[in-house]
DNA sequence: CGTTGGCTTAAAGTTTGCTTAAGATTCGGA
DNA sequence: TCCGAATCTTAAGCAAACTTTAAGCCAACG
């Protein structure tokens, strides 16, 4: 995931890139609204942090002229306290969220993660010797391919991102089947009884546990 | 944290009240505008959630109403699709977020998690050297697990958010049962004696003591 | 010491999840 | 476009786990 800062002040700078390297983020910076232009039309940024006061070309001019060009990267503004007006404009130029100075890293953090989520598709999941690749839509446990069709994969894959928690059969009806209403006629259990065979889950690695009367939960 | 859901159609308040209930929120509505005011006023929320178009009192309105007295507590707004303009006259109202419908309901979690994020929020209960973490279905006794049945665990859970306080058996049956009627068979002696063998409670530990013609109390 | 309320136990009743198979539905290729 | 295969959904039987009832017993409190 790379990120691209643009901002003026040093000191933030320095504070957002060394916590951003931290969180494992890939991170460049640039120094004025010129120069975070040219990065932008030269390489291709996961998410973009624009300050508001930057020199040569104001944050809201390089919103709008990044998204000449590209409507998805998720723009980020870093706004002063008292500038909802300038806020406001940002999002009708185009940025996706806004987060007010002061902030707390922690709340940057987690705004440039829901940003992510979409993109989280790219990634790789594991669960004790099952590995999930998302984008080519493989699985493998113990290096050998497991065939899943389309909502095992699905099922799999949710229960893998919401690994240690207990997933209820409404969640993930909700979730997987997208139906947002009291509604079960056992699908579910059909489609754990699939995967499980599947993966020939023995007693001894029993990754997918079913907890009764609440719901499933994977865990390594 | 509770929060309370101002909307009117009646789908998305099922949907969402049940949904974050899952999450373990509390959650309180209103379906319109006039009563979600009354509410706000009455009580204190952790979190708002406002659709626009609600009667009597319009979203817009009653978010500039209740900003008169509050400040702080965050209001997060529901827009339609595209009513970018209203959106950003909600933010001057004095809204903290705004989520296009249709939205994915787990971007709403994490956006209400963000808001949360300065007030810390206990997933995992303790009484004594008792831990019950609410998301993995798991009761610890002194870091050994200990295997509940649901409404077992619905009852030490209880007990436990309840802590040094008498739970009457009748609001054990109203909450934990959910029977709403004078209805006493001895079913929560049974459970009680259950719990008690199988976290094999010492005379020393009397976590959960009986209140003779009352009900029970947890302490540590 | 008798009455009341709580504890304990076991058996009956109910729910839940697993499994299987058959009926829909979708999708791609001829 | 139509057909066949793959996939998804429904439904029903079954077994196991859980919940409730009920009855006898015991302890607390007057």
């Amino acid at each position: 995931m790379h990120i691209l800062i643009v901002e003026d002040e040093l000191g933030i700078v320095q504070f957002l890139k060394q916590g951003l390297e931290e969180e494992g983020y890939l991170v460049s910076t640039a120094n004025d609204g010129s120069k975070g232009f040219e990065m932008t039309q030269n390489q291709k940024f996961d998410l973009i942090l624009l300050d508001w006061m930057i020199p040569k070309i104001n944050g809201l001019d390089l919103c709008k002229a990044i998204r000449v060009k590209d409507q998805t990267t998720p723009i980020i503004f870093l706004t002063a306290k008292d500038t909802v007006q300038e806020t406001i404009q940002g999002l009708k130029a185009g940025a996706n969220d806004y987060i007010k100075k002061p902030f707390s890293f922690e709340e940057l953090v987690e705004r440039i993660k829901i940003h992510f989520r979409s993109k989280k598709q790219t990634e790789t999941l594991t669960l004790g010797t099952i590995t999930m690749d998302l984008s080519k839509h493989v699985v493998l446990k113990g290096g050998e391919e497991i065939a899943l069709t389309q909502r095992e994969f699905e099922l799999l894959a949710y229960l893998i991102q919401n690994k240690a928690k207990v997933c209820t059969r409404n969640q993930i009806l909700r979730d997987v089947w997208e139906i947002n209403f009291e509604y079960d006629t056992g699908v579910i259990d059909v489609f754990m009884n699939a995967i499980r065979k599947k993966l020939n889950l023995k007693i001894e690695e029993d990754y997918i546990k079913t907890i009764r009367g609440v719901g499933y939960i994977a865990n390594d």
